[in-house]
DNA sequence: GGTTTTGGTCAGCGTCATTGACACATTTTT
DNA sequence: AAAAATGTGTCAATGACGCTGACCAAAACC
């Protein structure tokens, strides 16, 4: 980029008009290209980890998306993750075998299956975190607080409503705490033979 | 999150480090939605548009960057991708048989095959680009110039050290024009037929 | 009692990435 | 000139992660 950021040109005011055309279409592919990148390398150290024990991407968000909000439904991770029934399964179903998520009945409604993370979870999902939360400080630190929260803005914008409200419902309930003994629990995972109900 | 953004908690200040570290915790979690929601978001425009067409967001990443530096070796290409040489082959050469890319030997160097976009290619990469521009400028706007900045610093920060060195060779050599007539143009494509050698 | 909602599962498919091995032309080194 | 290294292409097999369509069961709703 010629310029650094935002002000005008600084080069020649003849031609203003395309060069400023030039500067936002530059702008734009920059943007295109921090984004690739960024996530590209963002996501690469829990990959790492994700990637000895056997589990995708896929895994770690519903990891992620159950800590942040335990008791959530099987629905509304569907919703927030944006993906078919199907493929969920293909990923929770062996979360809840190797014992990282735990599902209970809901109270309300006992069709719904409650999930949560178990210790085990609980402890993947953190060493994840711990990873990317370094990254992250880093290019914080880096960054300064003003750029911080500019970055928060922008990546906010970069939703679409749909996400906005998502994320909205995420930040509101921060941790809704799952049942204190997950009681009615569900077969499945390394626990108990099947209960004799 | 029980605060807005950045200052200090609300809160008692009783406890304040833990609160701190509460809000560090939070925070970075924040980051870790934003950038799933944004980035998932940020590519959905032009997946829709590559869905019609049957390319995968694979093919415009070639198109992209091809775009970005025509000439580029298969190589380079490779490099900043940071994908496999066979992963490269499978979306690109449907690219050039479909008339998106163009190969030619290197001038120097004639192992090399350089790429370049053909007006075919062009085009359709100047229609995804309108479509994420328009996304990405909504947001823009929507935070403001400040923020933009802010966005960049930090996405800069994300970047791994190796990516922050492609970025800046991209930024570099803006366009450096392939060569004038493509003329030890290789096989392949829906061209002229295999010229008399 | 009938309908809707919530969730699970089977079967098959597509995309995008991987590894390993090998082939070929060309350039560089010895 | 022969040997080694480089740049690229390709075959075969594999895995992760999405999709659609179909069908089933339990629970809830009316």
């Amino acid at each position: 980029m010629p310029d650094t950021a935002d002000g005008p040109p600084t080069a020649a005011p003849v031609g203003a008009g395309r060069n400023l055309l030039f500067l936002r279409e530059e702008e734009l592919r920059l943007a295109q290209d921090l984004l690739f990148f960024g996530y590209r390398d963002f996501t690469a150290g829990a990959d790492q980890i994700l990637a000895e024990l056997d589990l995708g991407r896929a895994h770690h968000r519903v990891l992620h998306f159950v800590g942040r909000r335990p008791g959530i439904t099987v629905g509304d991770l569907l919703g927030i993750l944006g993906i078919t029934k199907q493929s969920l399964g293909r990923v929770l179903t062996p979360l809840i075998e190797q014992g990282y998520v735990l599902q209970s009945t809901g109270r309300n409604d006992r069709r719904q299956r409650l999930l949560s993370l178990t210790p085990k979870g609980e402890a993947l999902e953190r060493r994840l975190f711990e990873r990317q939360r370094e990254w992250v400080m880093r290019a914080y630190r880096e960054a300064g607080p003003v750029a911080v929260e500019g970055f928060r803005r922008v990546m906010r914008g970069l939703m679409g409503a749909e996400a906005r409200g998502q994320l909205e419902r995420l930040e509101q309930r921060p941790r809704p705490l799952p049942p204190e003994r997950p009681s009615p629990q569900i077969g499945r995972g390394p626990g108990e033979p099947p209960s004799p109900a």
